[in-house]
Formats: C-alpha cells, structure tokens, sequence
DNA sequence: CCCTTAAATGTAATCCGTTACTTCCATTCT
DNA sequence: AGAATGGAAGTAACGGATTACATTTAAGGG
C-alpha cells in the first residue's frame, strides 16, 4: 500500500513537471517537425521556410514553450551571466556604475550578477569559481580589496575587466579615471579660493587610488608653495561616515586648523562637514570642504558638497563593453575616462 | 594563405578551450574509474571505497577540475540562482535587505540575481524569463511597480516570495511590517510632543504601504482629537529627495503651517529637513521631522533624523528562507515582523 | 522528362553531470 | 563448497538545445 501511494505520487510529480514548460521536442512533435527546425525557428535562421516557420510559432504559442536556458547555455558553453564584483552593496559610489553597466548588459542580451565581497576571501573564492564553473562569463572587479594574485590567474583563463581600481602595469585590462590629476584639480580649486592651510582625508594608501589622489593633492599645493605639513594628513581605515566624523575631529584638534579639508570620498567628505557644523564651525566661511565621487547625497548635505564627478554611469557602461568584446575574443584596452570638478555650497562662500 | 592563417587559429583556439578545463569523463580516465563513480565522489556518495575516492580526488587535483555548473544544473532542472527585484539600486532602503538575502542565499549555495526593474516593463518581462527558462530558481520581488498579474501568473508555477511590498489578500507569501501601525508610532510621538498640526508627506496611494502608511497617520490623529487637514497631507509621485524638498516647499507655504512632518520615506525627510532650513528653520524648534526606513544617510544628516526602521536585514533573511523552502517545495506562511521607532535630533528639542 | 543545384528539413552527435539499474566481486553462512 | 548477501563500480539513459552533416524536396535548365 505504502508503495503504491509513493508510486502515485511520483506520477503526479512528474505530470506537475511536464505540464510546467514544454521542450523544444513536445514543440517539434505539436509542430509535426525536428527539434532542429524548431531551434532554427528559435533562432532566426535563415533557412526555415515561412510555412514551417509559421507552424512551428504557432505550436510554441500553444505550449507556451520558453527555451531552456540551461539546455541552451550547457550546449554553448556560455551563461550569459556578468558577475560584478562590489566590496559593498551600500556604498552608494557604484549604484551608477552599476547601472550603465546593466544598461549594456541587457541590450547585449546579458545580464549581471551583483556580489558584494564585503572584503571576505571567501565570498571571493565562490565568485571566483562561478566563473571556472561556466556559471558566468565574464568579471567586471571594482573590489580594491580582492586578492591580485587570485585574481590574476583567473584573468588568463577567463575575461576580467577592473572598474575604477585597477592595478599599475598589470595585465587586465581596466577602465579608470586619472585619479592624481582630479585630487590636484580639486586642491588646485581650494587653493584659487585663499586657502593656504589645506587637509586631505584620504584611505588607506594600500589602495592606488588613495596614494594617486595624494600625489594630486601634493602636486597642487607644491606648484603653489604650500606647506605639505603631516598634521594636516589623515588617514582613515574605512570610508564610512563615521571615519569622516572622526578625521575631521582630529583635525579641528591641530594647532593651526586647516581653513579647508580635501576628502576622498563624499562620504567621508559629509561625516567632516558634519563635525564642523557640531562644532559650530560654518561651511565655507571656516572651513571649505570637497568630496570626491558626486554621490547621489552628496547634493542632499547642507550645504551641498563640492566634489569630484567621476563619470560613473560611463565607466559602468565602457567596463561592460570592454568584457562583452573580451569575451567575444577580442583584444581590448585599458580607457582613461575624464572627470569633472563640481563646485557647489561647501566652496561657495 | 589566408585560409590557412583561418583554420590554424581555429585549431589553436579548440586547444586553448580545451585545456582551459577539463570535464569529469577526463578526471574519470586519469583516475581510471567511471564518470559515475567521479560523481558520486564529488556528491559525497557514501558507496565509494577509500581508495578509489583517494585516486579520484587525486585526478581532480591534477587536471584542476571544477564540476560544470552548466551540466549539473541542466540535469538537476536547477539553477541555484534567486532573482532580487528591486525597483533601482540607488535606493539604499534596499541595501540591508539585501544583504540579508544574500548571507542567507550563499549559506545554503544558492547565489543571487539583483536586478532593478527601473519601473520598467521590458525588464520585468526579461527577468520573469528568466525563471521561466529555469535560469533562476525563484524570485524575491520588492518593487511595488511590478505587473501584478503576471507576477500572479508566474507564482503559480514558479517559487515566489514577496518583500515589503505585498498583496492584501493575494495568494503569494510575503514578509512585511505593520505599516499601519508603524505609521501610527511615528505620528504618535510627534503628538507626545505636542505638536497639533502634523503635516504627511506621502506617496503615490496606488502602493498599499503608501495607503497603510496614511492610515496609521490618521488613525493616531482621530485618537488624539486633532484635525486631518487636507492641506497638510501632500503626495508626491516619487520617493527622490527633490520631491521631498518640493514638498515641503508646498507645506510651508499654506497658512497654517505644520509644526512637525511625517514623511513615509527617510529622501523625503531629508529633502524636507533641506527646504526647512533653506528657510531659515530650525528643526525640530520650528518644525519636527520623522522619517522612515532609517537608511544609512539618516544618521548623517544636520540633525540626524527621526525615523521609524524597518528589520531589514532581517527581512532579508526571512525572505530569502522563505524562498528556498517554497524552491524545496515545501508551504510557506507569510510573516509580519516588527518595526522600531528611532528618536534623534530632527524631534528632540 | 531527366539532371543539376540550391533550399529546406531531418539525423545524430554533442555539451557535462547525475542516477536508476545492472554487473561484478568478495564476504559470510550453512 | 555453494548459495546468499551486500558493497563497489560500471553502463547507459537522461536533461534541453544546437549544429555539422546527410538527406529530401522543389525549382530551373537543357
């Protein structure tokens, strides 16, 4: 008895599966034609008479068939499938990468999978294999984080692109921003203001970006004989907020306080007006401040941050371009974008 | 010539393919065993002696074999991969729920698909392909603009679990707050405080939490006797910071001006607490704020806000448990989770 | 009316792993 | 010693689509 009521079961299990999606065989055979015929009709090829063609879309229709992915994809050894690689989904600098690098993926009938590391070697490592696995065709990395050497021996095998963080005189290809001549762009604005005593908040100078933005920054205030004094450098482990909090009030503790702060990154450009406006300081009068990445909040603070526009949505959509060509076969190199410095409340007085 | 420069480069690609990974027949020839026997050792089938598990292993090693997602997934009908929907990624209300999905989702090996619809039709369509063609297992969808019906449709034969955003009375299960009552809270305080003329800044009611969330506001101001003034209640189409500015715009600018505001969104807040100081207000002296969904940047803002979390991370998680066990087939029940009132400086005088 | 040729369609191998079923072999029991 | 039992490994079908190659069909030329 028990037997037969498990037989039952596998019985209606299995009229469950078929009724939810047809094969390209059940279309063939309603369509009185071959698979072949069918996937030809699937996919545009020429040489499918218009009266097959038009029964075998009929037969489709009436099966309400979607082709298998799965099937497809094992037999073309490609998924379709972009992994992107983020460190953090809440940092908001890469929502707009993100966006123009969907944007492409779509149109190339790609889509894109969002993994935040969160600085974790072995979320990496999952990634990692999802490529050597086919589940993913290609990486766009903008993880500063992840492990170079890892990462390099996958590029050998299989289409990487680096996004804003790349790596100097490495082999992957990567599309960036010149990060030394926006930081001096955006000391060389304090300095045409009347500063003479200016900060920098950078990260972790682990980071290249982080030690090209503070060549810029010295640059500039060498060009104009400014002092590049040690007290008015802080550097901060992470790039949250509460680390611009932090700096800032270290550097409001200086004996001779800066009269403007150059951060690299908007949110730690907003913790530092923040403290100012605690200490009853105001922004520009006493303290100008500039952040570097135009976040979407970077235009909520009050008063609005002055920053650095990386051109993010085309970074998004040159990175995605460049690892679709890769993936293609082709060769492709390494893109400089430009950036754009915007002058808003925290530098007008 | 050129023909033949054709077919080399032909043979030299088929070689680099083919020793770019090797498949389980060649791991099972190299260890000399089946291919069954290789897979059962991948799949931790007990019925392999020590020995032949050691040789297989060794093989694996060897030829730095990783199992073909492709294949296996073609056989098991599974994809491993959960479809996030969210309305766009720039919206940091989603950032923790996000999170929790994904810790939850790479816990029990699956990995997640994030995409944003951008209230985009094309797109919804393209992602419930996507489960269609088996290329995602089940979906997790938060966007409140999505088609209703074909999301009806597709629930019926596919796993789908809804986050936030749900049906009243629908048939798909879903996690959510009590957006009435939280509502309420929120409103409630404001009244504690003793403010009398309470303005809301809305959304468009064709949500239901917009609709909910106005009930509870209107509830708490029956109960205390205060008035539901017209004037004071304003919608906006979109949850941006600009409209929370413009809205507040509107409210100062009616004769009896609120002296606090409930806004169902922390942009909206915060584009509020920007227009309010603008004018040269102070919050919460002049007018107090409450916001809601405590995003990160609601704590970064000069006063921080007031506003009412949402467990997302937990939401998160809940949701993304409740997806694998409706994808393991087994009934799931919806599941209301609670909400929390955080005061800060946008209420305390 | 037959032959050539091209277009249209079918056949079958292939991509890679999983698993029900079968076979083989070595113990153990009588 | 021969049968029964069970453990270990192999065989082959399967999942769904694609495509090189083979075959059929129809049209055009002589």
């Amino acid at each position: 008895m028990e037997f037969y009521l498990t037989v039952e079961s596998i019985t209606i299990f299995k009229l469950k599966v078929g009724s939810i999606m047809a094969n390209i065989q059940q279309v063939a055979e309603k369509a009185g034609v071959s698979a072949a015929t069918v996937s030809r009709v699937l996919n545009n090829v020429s040489s499918v008479s218009s009266k097959t063609r038009l029964k075998v879309e009929h037969a489709i229709k009436e099966l309400n068939y979607e082709p298998s992915m799965l099937g497809r994809n094992l037999r073309n050894s490609e998924s379709r499938l972009l992994l992107v690689l983020i460190p953090s989904i809440s940092n908001p600098f890469y929502t707009e990468i993100i966006k123009g690098i969907e944007t492409i993926a779509i149109a190339n009938h790609y889509n894109i999978l969002l993994c935040a590391t969160d600085s974790n070697a072995e979320r990496d490592n999952i990634y990692f294999n999802m490529v050597k696995n086919k589940l993913a065709d290609g990486i766009i990395s903008m993880d500063p984080t992840i492990n170079r050497q890892k990462l390099n021996e996958l590029a050998e095998k299989h289409p990487i692109i680096l996004c804003s963080e790349y790596e100097e005189g490495g082999s992957i290809p990567y599309v960036t921003i010149d990060h030394k001549l926006a930081a001096y762009h955006a000391v060389k604005h304090l300095i045409k203001l009347g500063n003479k005593k200016i900060a920098l908040i950078n990260s972790d100078e682990t980071y290249l970006y982080a030690r090209q933005r503070r060549e810029g920054y010295e640059r500039a205030l060498q060009e104009f004989n400014l002092p590049i004094r040690k007290e008015w450098i802080y550097h901060t482990e992470h790039l949250e907020f509460e680390h611009g909090v932090h700096a800032m009030r270290r550097l409001l503790q200086v004996n001779e306080r800066p009269t403007a702060v150059f951060a690299v990154s908007d949110t730690l450009a907003i913790g530092a007006l923040k403290e100012i406006n605690v200490n009853g300081l105001h922004v520009p009068n006493d303290i100008a401040v500039v952040g570097f990445d135009k976040i979407t909040f970077s235009n909520m603070t009050n008063p609005t941050l002055t920053t650095v526009a990386q051109p993010m949505y085309k970074m998004g959509c040159t990175a995605a371009n460049m690892l679709i060509n890769r993936i293609k076969g082709n060769q492709v190199e390494s893109i400089v974008l430009d950036h754009e410095l915007v002058i808003r409340e925290s530098t007008m007085g």
